[in-house]
DNA sequence: GTCGTGTTCAACCGATGAGTTGAACAAGGA
DNA sequence: TCCTTGTTCAACTCATCGGTTGAACACGAC
């Protein structure tokens, strides 16, 4: 399930203009209009680029007449990290791994850890 | 210099194929057949995404004869959290300073997160 | 009701992305 | 040397994406 989110988080952050919008939006609630200012491109366009941040999950809308004031779903940003930090641990631990093996061979020599370029686990 | 960097690592992982080599490459060194085995499209198609993977610099490819074992760069992944963190917390912020307003007005008693879909600092 | 404002929908265009197949290229083994 | 293996390059197809314009829709103001 949130393999797709995932995907669409990544994908709508992958553009420069929506992390501009993302920032903007840390910043402050925002309707699409106000977000527009800043870029010289049509509010459709703009309107186009909330929808994608929408559909990630990102951004929620609340109505208030005929605006859409935007508002930063920060929650969704821990779905990343925790993608993130898991592999980033993983490898963090197969370096390190890596490295105890290295210096059992050295005898407890010091070492100045040279860059695994071999699969530690192999 | 970054922000372009910052695109196409999310752009990269935006891919779950990719995501997926990622993974693979998170427990060992892997070459480009080796990746391609559990995926059923060609090699080709593999090494495309490693081609993509590799301009984001997630992934470094050495040589060893015909071989190309891929290695992840775990480094990257800081660029994101990076990024990531500091929207997240500067949201975070701006939540907990409209909370504390709201406990203010409320002289001091309990409230219950009433969810802050205005811009707080306006 | 009519007007003006803010937003979205629809259709289109040009560029990019993920996949394919076929050929080329590099390096080790017979 | 020739053959096999592993990888990449080149050219093509098809779908998606970011942008545009023009129209529609929703709502408040008059």
């Amino acid at each position: 399930m949130t393999d797709d989110q995932l995907s669409r988080v990544f994908a709508a952050l992958a553009e420069p203009t929506r992390r501009d919008m993302v920032a903007r939006l840390a910043a402050g609630d925002a309707t699409v209009g106000e977000l527009a200012e800043p870029y010289d491109v049509s509010v459709q366009a703009v309107s186009k680029h909330i929808k994608v941040l929408s559909d990630a999950g990102l951004v929620s809308q609340r109505k208030d007449a005929q605006r859409r004031p935007c508002h930063l779903e920060a929650e969704v940003f821990d779905l990343m990290t925790t993608w993130i930090e898991r592999y980033r641990r993983q490898a963090q631990e197969r370096y390190e791994r890596l490295d105890a093996v290295l210096a059992d061979l050295a005898e407890g020599g010091p070492h100045e850890h040279p860059r695994p370029q071999q699969g530690a686990a192999s």
